[in-house]
DNA sequence: CCAATTCTGATAGTTGACTCTCAGATGAGA
DNA sequence: TCTCATCTGAGAGTCAACTATCAGAATTGG
C-alpha cells in the first residue's frame, strides 16, 4: 500500500512532469510553455497532467522548493530574520550541491523562481501560515507576532529582488548576494 | 489637439473601464470577473477594452497608483527606507481623504492591491526601475546601489504582508500597521 | 462643409487552460 | 487467478483571453 509498484510509478510520473515542466520553463519562460507541450515531454496525455496539477501555477508552488522549509524547520533557535537567513543558506548549500554539479545552477533559478515567488505571494496563504508558524517556532513567538510577520516579509522582499536582479545579471553570485543583504537585515528587526 | 473632444472621450473611456473594473473586482474578484463584463459595464465593446489595454493584467500595475510614485518623488532627502516609508505615509493620507470619503477605502486596497503588487513584481522591472532611481534620488545614491535594492525589497515585501493581513482582518488599521512596520526596518538598513 | 484620420462595434476566429466522459489497462488484495 | 478499485488515454467540449478584419460613425483640420 505504501511503497507499492502503483505508488512508486505516480512519484515517477509527478517527478517526469516537474523534470520536464521547468527544463521547458526554463529554454522558453512559463507563459511559453504549455500545458500540452508539459504532457507530451513528460509522455502523459494532457488530462493525465491535471490529475497531477489542478493548476499549471501549481508546477510553481514554494513548497515545491522544500530544501527551505526543511531548512527552515532544521535551524536553530534564533531571532526571525536570523532564522530565515540560516535557512537560504542551509538550501542554497545542499541545491548547490546538486546543481553545480549538473552545471546548470544559475539558469534553474533565474527561470524557475521569479514565476514561483510570485505565484505564491497571490495564491497560497498556506505558505504564508505554514513560513510563518516555522519561524516562529524557531524564534519562540506566537505564530501571529507581528516581527514574524514583518522579519518574513523583508526577507522574501529582499530575496525576491536580488532574484530578479541575479536573474539579468549573468556574473553574479546569487546566493551569496543574498546572503549578504539578509545580512543586512539581521541587525535590525527585533522580536 | 490636446484638450479636443476626442481627448476627452478617450480619458473618460479609460477611466470608465477602471473604475468599472475595479468595482466588479472588488464585488467578485479579480479572475471571476471577465473582459466582457467590464466591457458590458463600461459600455463599450470587448474589442475596444482591449485597445486600452492591451491585456486584461494592464488594469493592475502599480503605474496604476500614482500617489506612491508622486509621494516619492516629493519626499524630502533622507536614507532608502525612510523615504519608502514617508512616501507610502504621504500616498495613504491623500488618498484615505477621498476614500474614506467614499466609505470605501478599505475595501479598495483590500480587493485591488494584493494583485497589483503582484502583477508588477512579476512584469514590470520597470516600474521597479523607476522606484530605484527615485529613491536613489532622494537618497543621494547610484540607482544601482545594493542598499536602495535592499530597502526597496524589504520594504515592499513587509507592505506586502500586512496587506495581506489587512485584507483579511476587518478591525485592522492598515495604514497604521504598514507605518508601524516600517518603522522597525527604518532603524537598520544603511546606505 | 469636406476630406483625411481616427475610433468604434460587430463579427468571427485562434489559442490555451481546464473539464467531462468513457472504455480499456493495470496494480491490489483475496 | 479472479475481482475490485484505481489510473490512464482519447476525444470532445467549455470558457475566457486575445487577435484580425472591416465597414460605419465621429472628430479633426482646413
Amino acid at each position: 500500500m505504501n511503497g507499492g509498484l502503483r505508488e512508486r510509478k505516480k512519484a515517477k510520473t509527478r517527478e517526469a512532469i516537474l523534470r520536464e515542466a521547468f527544463r521547458l520553463f526554463r529554454e522558453r519562460g512559463y507563459h511559453a510553455t504549455t500545458v500540452e507541450q508539459i504532457a507530451e515531454a513528460a509522455e502523459i496525455s494532457p488530462a493525465t497532467f491535471f490529475r497531477y496539477f489542478p493548476a499549471k501555477e501549481d508546477l510553481v508552488r514554494l513548497d515545491r522548493f522544500p530544501p527551505l522549509v526543511e531548512a527552515l524547520a532544521e535551524q536553530p533557535p534564533g531571532r526571525p530574520v536570523t532564522v530565515l537567513r540560516g535557512a537560504f543558506r542551509a538550501a542554497f548549500a545542499s541545491l548547490s550541491a546538486e546543481e553545480i554539479a549538473a552545471g546548470h545552477e544559475r539558469e534553474v533559478f533565474a527561470a524557475t523562481v521569479p514565476e514561483l515567488l510570485v505565484a505564491n505571494l497571490r495564491r497560497s496563504p498556506d505558505l504564508i501560515r505554514e513560513v510563518r508558524a516555522l519561524v516562529a517556532d524557531r524564534a519562540g513567538l506566537a505564530p501571529d507576532d507581528p516581527g514574524v510577520r514583518d522579519a518574513i516579509g523583508a526577507v522574501f522582499g529582499v530575496v525576491a529582488m536580488v532574484w530578479l536582479e541575479w536573474a539579468r545579471t549573468p556574473g553574479m553570485d546569487g546566493p551569496a548576494e543574498i546572503d549578504r543583504a539578509l545580512a543586512n537585515l539581521e541587525s535590525c528587526l527585533r522580536g
